[in-house]
DNA sequence: TCAATAGATAAGTTTCTGCTTAAGTGTTGT
DNA sequence: ACAACACTTAAGCAGAAACTTATCTATTGA
């Protein structure tokens, strides 16, 4: 999922998609390269969740699912969040030192 | 940044440094691989701005960034509200229709 | 001073990515 | 029926990534 947002040209995808869906060639214009390699990256996109596609006659049509890019967000909000907790906590501890006398900070 | 994350070793040591720094062995110790690997991911690490590091004598001592994980979250963030409020707007525009004449859903 | 420690640097290998071109396959408008 | 359209599939290739081993350089404690 990392993986899928580590390239740069799926992350304009995924712009793009988040402002609407698009079909593959729609998705393909903004990029000078090969509509194979965009259908490449679009599987990319697709297998690690975070677009759906589906297909009616000969246009597949591409969709954002914001399901995925919540559980992206919230493994680095853990992450942060479990940092500054821990930041708190050792401030809490300084605090309750009795090293240097100054009943709060400044 | 994405690219940072994308590998999982390089989470996990961004796991390990959530819970508070570490030193370079330190970080390498729940790795089977070797060191000057560990060194490379840490690099990448380094770069991205994800994790700051500082060496004291020998011991070079590795903090987390929350600054550059809150980017990567606001990136996120934004697409997926973006999304969600395109679907508000859509479901507003549809609920104006005059087409089918319910007055409100359901 | 000297050996163990903590890490840095270099070079080489293998595997994975991101692309390309070339040649299909199913749809659709005329 | 048939040509244009919207993708698919397949094969191949160059460069990047993720390792490895081997060698080197500073600290530090005895």
């Amino acid at each position: 999922m990392f993986q899928a947002l580590a390239d740069p040209t799926r992350r304009r995808m995924v712009e793009r998609l988040s402002r609407g869906p698009a079909s593959v060639s729609e998705l393909a214009e903004p990029f000078q390269m090969s509509l194979p390699a965009v259908v490449q990256h679009l599987q990319v996109l697709e297998q690690s969740g975070l677009v759906t596609t589906e297909k009616v006659g000969r246009v597949r049509t591409c969709t954002i699912d914001t399901g995925a890019l919540s559980m992206a967000e919230k493994w680095i909000n853990d992450r942060r969040i479990g940092w500054e907790r821990r930041l708190d906590r050792l401030g809490a501890f300084l605090d309750a030192l009795p090293g240097s006398s100054d009943k709060a900070d400044k």
